[in-house]
DNA sequence: CTGAAAGCGCTTACAG
DNA sequence: CTGAAAGCGCTTACAG
């Protein structure tokens, strides 16, 4: 059970070379066993291994063989839900393939993103990038690199139009569109938004979807009905907080993410402010507890889980050469959880 | 800016012979100039390098130093502010130094986390780590492997008492026992625990404590005010509807964790239990939004960013060699962060 | 200051 | 089926 013991670092670990002399074969013989080829003196070596703890080299055989079986999934915020539920479903599909996953979080900055993409080069064999934002040039970096890309959630622009990078996007506009409906089903006109950056696609995309929905309904967006909280619980606490100080108050809210969500109900408890009745809110992305609240959460749901395979599919795919077409764009659907916490405009402040 | 044109994976990546053949040197120059030593052709390398976009191959150089200037952070739920703060603590000790790091959650499965570090070895330098659970011999597969570990939030037994492995703990008896007197000072005597599993540390001690703390006042503890959450939401949601079920009801609740604790908010929310009028609650380990809720949670609190910090330098001068003493055990102290969720026992059913 | 050479631990054609 | 040998891309004593 113990095993043999050691010192603090334990001795030098076993080489293939050591368990080829005990097993008194070739080095040749002892990785074909290792590699389940067959071999005459395979009891030998078993022992052999066994007893010295042999275990190959991780170094050498990526040095050997180009490949570090090694899959990066770096995510802006790792504490927000729907990347550990990307991450679980990417899990479920390399877990099969020999494939070990490193986690990385760049905390929401393009400049982390940068040293943490960087120190991933000759480490990994591809990476599963959700970005910080759209406007940096890293994946061109890993590109040099020569490591393979897939998006989540960023839509990459090519002169023409065409994806040039993988990308597992969902139906940012169309999630919106039915949140905006939704409300406006209800008899709201003073709709706000509680957006993430600008700089990111599904930032973007749930900003510009909101403006053109309430548009198609003739409504117009006064600008300080536009609230940004970067994604973030704090941000979104904060942009609530200041929706609620304005002279004509909206009786909606379109939070953009389910963090932010989080910060805007946090701020609307302390303010006192009762959901549905003084504020509808519609929240983009599903939370555990969402359906739980005192004013259980209606949102725009979309398949996280299923984003995190797709992605990790594709990805692997242009890792072993299976695929070598042109750059995918996937959209997956969105759909609307309808529950409590949206209801008619009942105050009416001038 | 954009740099040479490459296919799909990029050519094949430039080596230091490329490096060497372009800058008429040998390889030898090229290895000691991209290490800060002084050429006298540093210009024509530097040059080279810039063109052939020039990066030392990783497992190379793992191979031939023995090091990977990486560390692993195991930790079992990823999603858990508390690790995310652990994590930021250790990310400033290591970046300085020219490490990397990667993240692993373990899902607070001890199988799981057999996985992850049988995954980590070879590929890291060192190892801290969050355990799922006490029981398991996963450090002993470490040790076997020759790579240095440093716990969070574990302690280790040997046969005399003594630590076998670097871990950094906190007060959990202390800040427990803070935490009951608290309640009792405010008159309570039929106090619960949503508590975490007794096969972890933290779970383990703060549940001694809890029963320990109360005898002390000459409370006993019936079976059912004790119930288990497994450090989940939805664990301490459940956990937490239990105690209500209770005939006798408590009327004040110890919740072992910080994700238990926003669980069990939950589910009086959902009973519309009031917080403290009905009910108080005091929880084990701050939140971002602890403080901002209708009623501001009471919480043992503790240095968490610190605990990622001395736990990652002690990490760091095992690897390096420049610490090794006999293993270390670094107990930090909790607080008691006092809000308005506890009050004194108002309601009293039979 | 500089270069030739050995060696880190593997894998895999190539002969046998 | 098996072994000897080359080579993956570095670093670093060792001579010069």
């Amino acid at each position: 059970m113990a095993g043999p013991r050691n010192g603090v670092n334990g001795p030098r670990a076993a080489t293939i070379g050591d368990v080829a002399r005990r097993a008194g074969v070739s080095v040749s013989s002892v990785s074909r066993y290792v590699h389940g080829e067959h071999v005459r003196t395979a009891v030998a070596i078993e022992e052999a291994i066994a007893t010295l703890g042999f275990r190959p080299s991780h170094a050498a055989q990526t040095l050997k063989l180009g490949r570090t079986m090694t899959i990066a999934l770096v995510v802006p915020d790792i504490t927000n839900p729907f990347f550990a539920a990307v991450v679980r479903g990417a899990e479920t599909v390399t877990s099969q393939q020999g494939y070990t996953i490193v986690l990385a979080d760049t905390d929401e900055s393009p400049a982390r993103e940068r040293v943490v993409l960087d120190g991933m080069i000759g480490r990994v064999d591809g990476v599963l990038l959700a970005p910080a934002s759209e406007d940096d040039d890293n994946p061109l970096m890993l590109r040099r690199a020569g490591l393979p890309v897939v998006f989540i959630d960023r839509r990459t622009h090519t002169a023409d139009g065409e994806p040039d990078v993988d990308t597992v996007l969902v139906d940012n506009r169309g999630g919106t569109r039915a949140a905006i409906d939704h409300l406006v089903a209800h008899g709201h006109r003073r709709i706000a938004i509680v957006s993430g950056p600008a700089e990111s696609t599904p930032g973007r995309e749930r900003l510009e979807a909101f403006g053109d929905a309430l548009a198609a309904h003739g409504i117009s967006v006064p600008d300080d009905y536009v609230q940004f909280g970067g994604f973030r619980e704090q941000g979104g606490r904060e942009a609530t907080e200041r929706l609620l100080q304005l002279r004509d108050r909206p009786t909606a809210v379109f939070v953009a993410n389910n963090v932010m969500t989080l910060g805007a109900l946090q701020a609307l408890l302390v303010a006192g402010v009762q959901v549905p009745d003084d504020l509808s809110i519609i929240g983009f992305d599903d939370h555990s507890f969402a359906g739980l609240l005192a004013a259980p959460l209606t949102v725009v749901d979309r398949p996280m889980e299923e984003q995190g395979r797709v992605a990790m599919d594709l990805l692997l795919n242009r890792i072993t050469g299976r695929d070598d077409s042109a750059p995918r764009r996937i959209v997956l659907d969105t759909v609307l959880v309808e529950r409590k916490s949206c209801a008619g405009p009942h105050s009416s402040p001038p």
